[in-house]
DNA sequence: TTGCTCCTCACGTCACGTGAGGTGGC
DNA sequence: TTGCTCCTCACGTCACGTGAGGTGGC
């Protein structure tokens, strides 16, 4: 009683009293973080404290984010080096939970269905149209646009939405996206399609499009993507295009008509 | 100019637009998340507006955590479905969060070298052992000590680190301490030995020993690997077990005397 | 012609999980 | 004898990364 006796654990036992699984202690051994204790005479792995100690420490490390390649440097390290080691360990931490917390965010606003991938600016701008009575379908359209562009050129969306929220108080935008969207379901033999072209055109007309700017243009395969997801996605949408042609406008890439803003940072036609 | 031609990019220009890697697209064909488009004169594959936006609610859906199991069926998934899957992936990464923040708070606990897997109480009581003036040697025998029992039982340690704690406010406690550092690194023939066992002899008779507990006792294998590793690991250790035995004492499984707490919660022999 | 992109296998990564097939211990 | 643990391969997981070896496009 004296000596005590260290007992000789099975690797069962030796992983219960880590906190660990069998296979992880195999697993420990394969790197070489934990040498291959003694074997018993029916070839057993034996384990005394120690390696119970070991295993507790490997499991701490691991689990706080340490690969097992510098867990095996880190056990052995002096207090200087585990220092070092244990600071780049804690920016990593905080950088994965900054990362986290993003995504939490963006998860949140995902809820929405339309947050998916878009800054906050906007899915507010896709509820204002939702308030103004706007179809879902031109709405997704939009926010199909504003993925394509916020992945493209995320840090001026912000900027370009707040123009627009800016537009949408000007009782003459609402009128040009009403009548945008009452086309898309429009045979191209629809009489409507002309009283919405003339509507347009006179629209047009008294608005100077002042808004243009080039900040950040953006590629031509860029606006060319956002017109064939925008006009080329309604047949209704591509004759008013036509009969706009026909009244002396320039197309669809004029700002006002598609619902994207792709084509404010192109010169008007 | 009218009906826009859309655009067929090819997979490295596809991946560029909507930010993720060239084998990443391909491995969303494999996956089965992204159909593959038609294929050119050369066998290229060529990729529409619908593709880009895909792949750009793909990897936003990705980064958020869903497994890409999930993003299948979430792409096109009806809003009712896609919200409960909001709230399940909100979930998941608030726990991931809170997981990461516990390793935080273990890791800065870390860089002292001994909170590896202690609780801060238990490292409060290390550096408490340290300002009393006792070697780094037992003080390492006593974390590891601690390291084993924390294993075991992580929710009677702080109890027990208390009644530790209070018990080092008695000088005598303090002298017990000092007169067993002093014993590790005796050789067994040392004289200073004996006059330790007088010593400790005393002070065990004048302390009744009224603290035990069988709150939650530790099971005999997990007391055997304590013995081993306090007694165990000196020579001069061993031996003054041997001469407290001989003064009538029975022996290190005592409480006061291993430094570890573990024989607290087993009745005085 | 050079350099870049594209193609299809197919193995590597990371920390183990999970059988597959067999043997020892109580 | 049954059931549990142990043993050693060795493939599977997850979301791609990274060559290997070859061809098409500008």
């Amino acid at each position: 009683m004296a000596t005590p006796s260290a007992p000789q654990l099975t690797i069962g036992e030796a992983a219960g009293y880590a906190g660990v699984t069998v296979r992880a202690v195999r697993h420990y051994h394969q790197r070489g973080l934990l040498p291959e204790p003694p074997r018993d005479a029916s070839g057993y792995r034996r384990y005394g404290t120690q390696d119970i100690i070991d295993l507790i420490r490997i499991k701490a490390l691991s689990q706080a984010g340490v690969p097992l390649a510098r867990v095996g440097e880190l056990l052995h390290a002096d207090p200087g080096e585990f220092a070092v080691a244990v600071a780049e360990i804690d920016v990593k931490l905080q950088e994965e939970i900054r990362r986290l917390e993003t995504h939490r965010l963006a998860v949140a606003q995902l809820a929405s269905g339309d947050g998916l991938a878009l800054p906050v600016e906007v899915v507010d701008y896709l509820d204002l149209l939702r308030g103004l009575g706007l179809s879902e379908r031109i709405v997704t359209i939009e926010r199909d646009g504003w993925l394509l562009v916020t992945a493209q050129v995320p840090d001026q969306v912000r900027e370009w939405i707040a123009g627009k929220v800016e537009a949408m108080h000007d009782p003459m935008f609402i009128r040009m996206y009403r009548a945008v969207d009452e086309a898309i379901d429009c045979q191209p033999d629809d009489p409507r399609l002309e009283q919405i072209a003339d509507d347009l055109a006179s629209l047009f007309g008294q608005y100077s499009g002042g808004e243009t700017d080039a900040d950040a243009p953006l590629d031509d395969t860029l606006v060319a993507m956002l017109d064939a997801q925008t006009i080329g996605s309604s047949a209704g949408w591509r004759h008013l295009a036509l009969l706009l042609e026909q009244r002396g406008w320039t197309g669809w890439t004029n700002p006002e008509s598609t619902g994207t803003n792709a084509s404010e940072h192109r010169a008007p036609g």
